[in-house]
RNA sequence: GCCGAAGUGGCGGAAUUGGCAGACGCGCACGACUCAAAAUCGUGUUCCCAAAAGGAGUGUGGGUUCGAGUCCCACCUUCGGCACCA
């Protein structure tokens, strides 16, 4: 009987696959479509770690299950180039970071391949090519058309050790998302994406996304942020009637307003300190204010301070003035970056009130007993309105909208609707990544390089010394003529986020080689949404925001069908070793070559498809890859020992009975429960422990049974079995004297004659606890397995006695008879 | 504080609509094969009780139901996200 060499087999069919582009894609379009599809990888110096090989394992199931049932099947790969590692290597060890990149993406291509995973690598792509990033310039192009893309002066967050600015979406916990420095603010020039303008659309479309994991959708609920309330407007009489305008959630409490708080940074704090005693405090406040990091700025047991501004604001409603202070508990970047302060009603209000010995002013009361005054806490639940003019006696929902409404006649603001969401920003002072397509001109300002023009290269002749954006050190990229006027103007010299590159990837897949424009609207309507998308959770809000995002846009401007990119999405759990992340400081890595290297890269798929589902978490275990081993040989030995059937004529037709027909009945009801743990749950786990039943159960086979449908089972078993250990599925599979690759195989499909059974085994119980078995058979009628079960000897003995107050028959399953 | 997910044997996990809790695998024990071992094949393996009979049992406490891991109420713990958000 020939070995198990699982390093020989795979070698030898990985080259026959690739030699007779067998994972080509199929564009059949009689076909239905499926679109598979795994996040790139950033091809990192360190090659694939076991987070990568889980993800192509389950993509490739998918892709493979899909394909062996009728679909045409789209799945590609690709690398996502652009990003500071390489930018990194070069300034640390002089490497050019194109090269460094390229070397890294053959070793990762390299490395998939050795995991036998289904791709067609006719479509790769690689962001950091010109045939790729001039499409981010084109794209850019479009933004910039439709008013999506503008440069403005902001307050960002600036990374000291990336030497760059930050996205919000990119600062966690006041860290930088990929070095963990703590993020400062910096006041910059800079270009930004108007993804505001598309919050409710992102928000609203989350509602349509029933395939997405709970998890993913609420956290981009939870960052879109959208709250509902009002602007209200103060004047300000001793500045000639300027106005702030406050954000507020409760409009309702406008009477209970006693003094207002300004962000240090809002632009009117000048005016209002102008020679006011405090001034120079208060400029003193804001200098400390800029100074502080994101995490000091925005803790929540960071002490609230203010001072007063000693300018004061008419209450829209009473006429009242109303006392404006500075304070650092109110954000610039959040509403308006001024808020009103009702104390009586909000918590924050009432602690700064106690500090600060403001006035407290209660204009809701519970039903029932009145609040008790002077008030130990703030009441923020329901009431009815007091001290609130002709507002009083209204129940304070019913207020909400009465208040913002009054201020909409009165021109003193009205019903409004906030996000947290904040503009994309997507420049980078970095030289790895897309440049800007824009140019500085003297006479004509802001000038876009011509679609014609494309694409804006990277240039070689730049410095990469740690200390500046390496771009500004080319004189041949930075001096350009005006597209416009044709005299001498300046390049942008910031890069593009890379997750501008990842937002539209994989719609240029179903078009990877377009020289005109980024894909021809047929092509990737053919194929998009994604069916089904798989990756980590890391970018709940990041890629996965910002790809909706691009998709919208991109519909809109009648490049795509679908609004939504993917319409359903998996998001796979880490990888642990003895319940920690694998890690290089915690010295528990597992090297998923080492792993391929030693037991194969069928062993290392199916022990990963095994161990959980794939959305949990997943704790490695060496005796569960032994285990894998161990069953993969156990399927071996199952077919080389029975060869000799299969260079038999096959003798079917033949009436089952006995062992053979459980056989049947065994493998029907197996294809029956794979093909559902698979296509329609993602269960690959029970869908295997399902495969390992019939294994068990051909095993415990008699010799002298039937062999023809012993035969089929091993056919089936091996089919079954292709998509999860593609390549001892096609080595058995010629093994058998098959001609055809499996994978060319239909999936089987289950006979649901074969399922039924002659009998079966019910359980009776007395008072819901199981105290006898009985074999009935199955069309038995209810009162026949009702007066069976009461008839035997056990329950007889034991309901002796009692009274039986009622038998419930659940039919093939159990009798339970209720008796006191 | 708000939002989301999850708590089941020694371990990973299963139980699709309320119907025999613990499938499948790991580990462990025993047996067969072997001079012996490994490999393999087989048997057993939730806990308590010496065994049987019996009892307990899916984070805790209540409830609905003939019957609850599953449904309802209240809580506890863990993990993840957001958070001076006005």
């Amino acid at each position: 009987m020939k070995e198990y060499t699982p390093k020989e087999i795979e070698s030898k069919w990985q080259a026959h696959w690739a030699g007779t582009r067998l994972y080509a894609t199929d564009e059949d379009s009689s076909k239905p479509k499926y679109y598979a599809l795994e996040q790139f990888p950033y091809p990192s110096g360190d090659g694939l770690h076991m987070g990568h090989m889980r993800v192509y394992s389950i993509g490739d199931v998918i892709a493979r299950f899909r394909r062996m049932n009728g679909y045409r099947v789209l799945h590609p790969m690709g690398a996502d180039a652009f990003g500071l590692p390489a930018e990194n290597a070069a300034i640390n060890r002089g490497v050019n970071p194109g090269e460094w990149t390229l070397k890294n993406m053959d070793r990762f291509v390299k490395e998939q391949s050795m995991m036998g995973v289904s791709y067609d690598w006719d479509r790769y792509v690689a962001t950091c090519l010109p045939e790729y990033y001039r499409f981010n310039q084109w794209l850019f192009l479009l933004f910039y058309e439709r008013g999506l893309a503008y440069r403005k002066k902001a307050f960002v967050n600036w990374c000291p050790d990336c030497s760059t600015v930050l996205a919000n979406e990119q600062v966690e916990n006041g860290r930088c998302w990929r070095c963990d420095s703590e993020v400062t603010k910096k006041e910059l020039e800079q270009w930004f994406l108007r993804i505001t303008d598309y919050a409710e659309r992102l928000l609203e479309g989350l509602d349509r996304l029933p395939k997405w994991p709970e998890k993913v959708k609420a956290m981009q609920r939870n960052w879109i942020g959208k709250s509902e309330g009002a602007h209200v407007s103060f004047s300000i009489p001793e500045l000639e009637d300027e106005r702030v305008t406050v954000f507020t959630t409760r409009p309702d409490t406008l009477y209970g307003v006693t003094y207002m708080v300004v962000a240090p940074e809002h632009p009117l704090v000048p005016r209002l300190i102008k020679g006011k005693e405090n001034e120079s405090v208060i400029l003193e406040f804001i200098e400390q204010m800029k100074k502080q990091t994101e995490i000091e700025r925005t803790s929540t047991d960071a002490e609230k301070v203010g001072y007063p501004t000693g300018a004061y604001a008419k209450h829209p409603l009473t006429g009242e003035m109303i006392p404006i202070w500075v304070a650092n508990y109110v954000l610039m970047d959040y509403g308006t970056g001024a808020v009103m302060g009702v104390p009586a009603h909000d918590e924050r209000d009432f602690q700064f009130a106690k500090k600060y010995d403001l006035p407290i002013k209660v204009v809701i009361q519970p039903e029932g007993e009145p609040l008790e005054e002077p008030l130990t806490e703030a009441y923020t639940e329901d009431g009815k309105l007091v001290n609130s003019g002709p507002f009083n006696g209204m129940n304070n929902r019913e207020a909400l909208s009465a208040i913002a409404e009054h201020l909409a006649e009165t021109n003193q603001g009205g019903p409004t609707v906030n996000y947290r969401l904040r503009d994309w920003l997507i420049s980078r002072q970095r030289y790895w990544g897309t440049p800007i397509p824009m140019i500085y001109c003297d006479a004509c300002g802001t000038v876009p390089v011509p679609k014609e023009d494309l694409p804006v290269l990277l240039p070689e002749d730049v410095v990469f010394d740690g200390k500046r954006n390496p771009l500004t050190t080319s004189e041949t990229f930075v001096q350009t003529t005006c597209p416009s006027c044709g005299r001498e103007a300046r390049r942008e010299t910031d890069t593009m986020d890379t997750f501008f590159d990842s937002s539209w990837y994989f719609m240029r897949y179903t078009d990877s080689k377009n020289t005109e424009v980024p894909f021809d609207p047929e092509k990737v309507n053919n194929w998009l949404p994604v069916d089904e998308y798989i990756g980590g959770i890391e970018h709940a809000v990041l890629h996965l925001l910002y790809s909706r995002f691009f998709t919208k846009v991109l519909y809109d401007a009648g490049m795509i069908a679908v609004d939504e990119p993917f319409a359903s999405l998996l998001t796979q759990g880490m990888v642990l070793k003895d319940g920690f992340k694998m890690s290089k400081s915690k010295g528990n890595v597992v090297s998923p070559l080492e792993i391929v290297e030693k037991y194969g890269a069928d062993t290392a798929r199916f022990f990963i498809l095994f161990a959980a589902p794939p959305d949990r978490d997943l704790d490695w275990s060496d005796a569960g890859v032994e285990g894998s081993y161990r069953f993969l040989n156990r399927v071996w030995r199952l077919i080389a020992q029975n060869e000799s059937l299969f260079g038999q004529k096959a003798d079917t037709g033949r009436e089952l009975t006995g062992d053979a027909r459980e056989l049947r009945r065994i493998l029907h009801q197996t294809i029956k429960k794979v093909t559902h743990e698979i296509g329609e749950r993602n269960h690959f786990n029970t869908a295997i422990s399902a495969i390992m039943e019939l294994v068990n159960a051909l095993y415990a086979y008699p010799e002298n049974a039937d062999r023809s449908i012993f035969r089929e089972a091993l056919e089936k078993l091996v089919i079954l079995l292709a998509p999860f250990v593609p390549h001892i599925t096609e080595e058995l599979w010629q093994m058998m004297g098959k001609q055809e690759s499996v994978h060319k195989e239909a999936w089987p499909a289950f006979d649901p004659e074969a399922l039924v059974q002659n009998e079966v085994e019910i359980a009776v119980q007395i008072n819901g606890k199981v105290r006898e078995k009985l074999v009935v058979p199955t069309s038995a009628s209810r009162d026949e397995v009702e007066k069976q079960a009461l008839q035997q000897d056990r329950i007889r003995m034991l309901i002796e006695g009692k009274t039986v107050r009622k038998v419930i028959v659940v039919p093939g399953k159990l009798v339970n008879i209720v008796a006191n």
